[in-house]
DNA sequence: ATATGTGGTTTCATATTGCAACTAAATGCA
DNA sequence: TGCATTTAGTTGCAATATGAAACCACATAT
């Protein structure tokens, strides 16, 4: 459910989540990165109820991570398909489907593979780097609010907090 | 809402998102890794309801993304920690960010800033890669269900689905 | 033209969340 | 020690979102 809108949070995070937050939200544009255009579609694959897979779709439009055209194959029926915004949201799915695939592994079931679509490699884990493009370790990497904000001191650093 | 339960789909994003895919599970998480370790700093900084926190941190000790241990500074109130689990989620966090900062900016807010804890410089964005290093455009990414599943056929390649 | 498929909308039962009030233990202060 | 306050919840109730099934209009197939 959701009641309470996170948008006017002054946290990016949180408004990226009033976006892509819901609980279908992520799978739907994850199946429209696997390819997945029509309303069927998603509704097939997911198993979603109709009435919450059109609400989600429309959130989806309005928030401009998809849009629906006219289908490009002759059909009447409208696709839906990713906005550049949407498309830019490939980081995120990957780094949910590589965290998945690490720590919530189905054993007997596939995960997702990520690939270089011409060679077929697979794509290293998504992971923070410096600008020069080394990796950074976890403990490693600060995170705070820009400008504005206050620093939210919570507690006394006594010692590392890991 | 949630009735249905993605944990059973072959996915690893479902699977993931069934631990992480609640409303507040992701802004939690990012306030423990931005230092919040007691029940309040999450209650007062999120605006969450109590019950639901208390919900929210359950299932996310139940899912081994934190853990519940005493506090280290004397207090008897016990304290909210990220497991190694729970750190590991940090790409998803920063993939997150930077999309909200791409996006849907606060002109007038602050937002959030992922640095070098040492050097306090920006990292980079976060963005798939190639295992020798080099970033991947996006249409050049390949996404498919690992071995069992059906390939999922939606429609013909009749051109590039960009 | 007639049947089926697609893309919805509506209605109802159920599950979650938010809010406010209440509680019990921990802490602060005189 | 003695009492007020803070912290970490729990409980009950109202509001809202989801799922399932029924229903409907338009497209497509035969």
């Amino acid at each position: 459910m959701k009641t309470k809108s996170f948008s006017e949070m002054q946290c990016s995070i949180a408004r990226t989540l009033d976006h892509v937050g819901s609980w279908w939200s992520l799978l739907i544009i994850r199946d429209a990165m696997m390819g997945a255009r029509r309303f069927k579609h998603f509704q097939e694959n997911l198993g979603i109820a109709k009435n919450t897979l059109t609400s989600r779709l429309n959130d989806l439009i309005e928030g401009g991570i998809m849009k629906k055209v006219p289908a490009d194959d002759g059909s009447a029926y409208d696709e839906y398909r990713l906005t550049d915004r949407g498309r830019d949201l490939s980081p995120v799915i990957i780094a949910l489907a590589q965290w998945g695939d690490k720590w919530v592994a189905h054993e007997q079931g596939p995960s997702t593979v990520i690939t270089d679509k011409e060679t077929g490699e697979r794509l290293s884990r998504v992971w923070p780097r410096r600008e020069a493009g080394d990796l950074v370790e976890l403990h490693e990497i600060g995170m705070r609010r820009a400008n504005g904000a206050p620093p939210k001191i919570w507690h006394q650093e006594k010692e590392d907090q890991t």
